[in-house]
DNA sequence: ATAGGGTTAG
């Protein structure tokens, strides 16, 4: 039996609701209002009472704010109800898909739109295009490029932007080049230029996009910062700082875009420097800089900076998102604090692969070789696939344990159950782990056995266990690639010269220390390093007996390895009571 | 009623 009624024309339902009109636009109004998920879902119901499901403008409005608050399903439930989604409908959809980094939803609804015979506009096709560069679909986005050009949207600046950003992520700036080129004289505006000069910094191609930015006549900041981001990836700190200092305005992506380049030349305090002028010029941050600031204090290894901006995103009620969540758990393990590395982990409410990848990493450094096991277990029983990063770090944590077999299985595991390819990092886990078992012999073979050439890391762990377990013969073998591979490497050398003397090789040593007088290479200040007390960065050595912060910093190591060793029990009780 | 610029694990 049908139940269901025939659908109500919106000029039925005005006949019966002369106030209609009045009515859709106060609820289009609370929509803007709209907070969480249980409001939006109220003023729906709202709309099925008075039969604004129906009305393509309430429901387009509707799904647009679905989508921005990144409730994707509520709005793919709108979507179902329409009996006759228009053109305006789709398009809300579409872009909201793109939008909830959906973009395969995406593509299947403009299919879908295309089978109800609704056709496209510039609107659909920007989003579209958008959708095909998220989800990697070169080809796909090509043909609808074909299809932007029989209608022709093709001269359209809106959809022209977004094929220049199109090509631009699959490495075709030819290409992107080619449609900036074909925008008519006065269709270029300030976003399409930006686009373009992004689409060059992306290919590494500074002077061209140097060039376009000094040619313009309108630049606004996101220019600014696009060409400031560009020369901070081609490692061009230099460049990125100046244009920064003389940048008229300066939002917090360009102070954002400047922590991150020195966070990735490893110039960490400068990165903290920017921060604190970032905060002294009275801008907010906001969660990317942060994940950003706290992914540098993780490398400075600075308890006291991290529990500060940690105390900072509590304070000021940033999300927990994926980006800190990660950043923290690293931080926090790196800084020697494991325990508020889980307590971040367990107050994620999600968790991608980089949140697994921070916790499993933390744990296998620590020497909790069980606890990096057991979470991996955890992170496939959630569904979570691994990614050879997760494997770096299984390896390690069964290095660090002495876990022989275990690791060999694990190494074979991921090639033949998870597949993947080895890479030089695997290798160098592996003939880490062969080294430290004194298995040398093992060792050696892995490294013959490689289809690619070994690096100093490699050569570096099997000379390190040729040390502790006194093969000088390996050890040569190792010494001679690593003079080649990096013959201003003092340690290296250092270590074979002492294996010399220890076997009474004065012949060698002598030789060994003219050969490094040779390359210019003097022995440094041995066992340099730094640590951070009180806010205040102590640099020490190894026997630095007259150092003034020797005796607290002696002390300090006591405590701390107390601090380890009695920790390491509660670890993994915490670890097996997840 | 659209669109451009910055983020995390090794």
């Amino acid at each position: 039996m049908q139940l269901t009624t025939a659908p109500l024309s919106m000029a039925n339902v005005l006949e019966r609701q002369p106030d209609l009109l009045d009515r859709i636009s106060v609820l289009v109004d609370q929509l803007k209002g709209c907070c969480s998920r249980r409001e939006l879902q109220s003023v729906f119901a709202s709309m099925i009472k008075i039969s604004a499901d129906q009305d393509c403008f309430s429901m387009n409005q509707f799904i647009s704010r679905c989508s921005s608050m990144s409730q994707s399903d509520l709005a793919d439930s709108a979507l179902a109800q329409i009996e006759e989604p228009n053109v305006f409908v789709y398009n809300a959809m579409i872009r909201g898909s793109v939008q909830c980094s959906r973009p395969l939803q995406a593509l299947e609804q403009y299919r879908s739109m295309s089978r109800a015979d609704v056709r496209p506009t510039s609107y659909t096709f920007s989003s579209l295009i958008k959708g095909c560069g998220l989800a990697k679909a070169l080809r796909f986005g090509e043909s609808v490029h074909g299809g932007i050009w029989k209608s022709g949207f093709n001269w359209h600046v809106f959809v022209q932007t977004a094929l220049i950003e199109f090509y631009a992520s699959f490495g075709g700036v030819a290409e992107s080049r080619k449609v900036w080129d074909e925008i008519q004289d006065g269709g270029r505006d300030v976003f399409s230029w930006t686009t373009m000069i992004s689409a060059y910094a992306s290919a590494g191609d500074m002077l061209s996009a140097r060039r376009l930015f000094d040619g313009m006549h309108e630049r606004n900041t996101a220019t600014w910062n696009a060409l400031i981001d560009g020369y901070a990836r081609s490692g061009d700190s230099i460049s990125a700082r100046s244009l920064f200092e003389c940048m008229p305005v300066k939002d917090i992506i360009s102070w954002t875009t400047m922590i991150a380049c020195y966070t990735q030349e490893q110039r960490y305090q400068e990165a903290v420097a920017m921060f604190k002028g970032m905060i002294a010029s009275g801008l907010i941050p906001d969660e990317v800089t942060m994940s950003t600031i706290i992914s540098a204090c993780a490398h400075l290894g600075s308890l006291d900076i991290g529990r500060e901006i940690h105390y900072y995103i509590m304070q000021n009620q940033f999300q927990l998102d994926v980006f800190i969540g990660s950043s923290l758990i690293d931080m926090y393990s790196k800084c020697g604090s494991l325990e508020r590395s889980l307590m971040v982990f367990y107050k994620l409410r999600e968790r991608n692969l980089f949140c697994w990848n921070s916790l499993i990493e933390g744990l296998a450094v620590h020497g909790l070789a069980k606890g990096a096991l057991l979470m991996f277990s955890k992170m496939e029983s959630e569904k979570m696939n691994p990614n050879w990063i997760t494997f770096v770090s299984i390896l390690n944590a069964c290095t660090h344990a002495g876990l022989v077999n275990e690791g060999q299985r694990w190494f074979m595991r991921m090639k033949e159950d998870y597949r993947i390819t080895p890479r030089v990092e695997h290798y160098g886990c592996m003939v880490d782990l062969f080294s430290r078992a004194g298995l040398l012999e093992d060792a050696l073979g892995l490294i013959r056995s490689m289809e690619f050439e070994p690096n100093a890391f490699i050569w570096g762990s099997l000379l390190g266990g040729c040390r502790v377990h006194r093969n000088l013969e390996i050890a040569q073998v190792c010494g001679d690639a690593l003079m080649s591979l990096e013959p201003n490497n003092t340690g290296h050398h250092m270590l074979l010269v002492n294996m010399y003397a220890e076997n009474n090789r004065w012949g060698e040593v002598v030789n060994m220390r003219r050969t490094m007088k040779g390359n210019g290479v003097e022995k440094e200040f041995p066992g340099q390093s730094w640590i951070e007390i009180g806010g205040e960065t102590c640099q020490f050595a190894a026997s630095d007996g007259n150092h003034a912060v020797s005796d607290q910093l002696f002390f300090f190591l006591k405590k701390l390895d107390a601090q380890i060793r009695l920790s390491n029990i509660d670890m993994h009780s915490i670890c097996t009571n997840y």
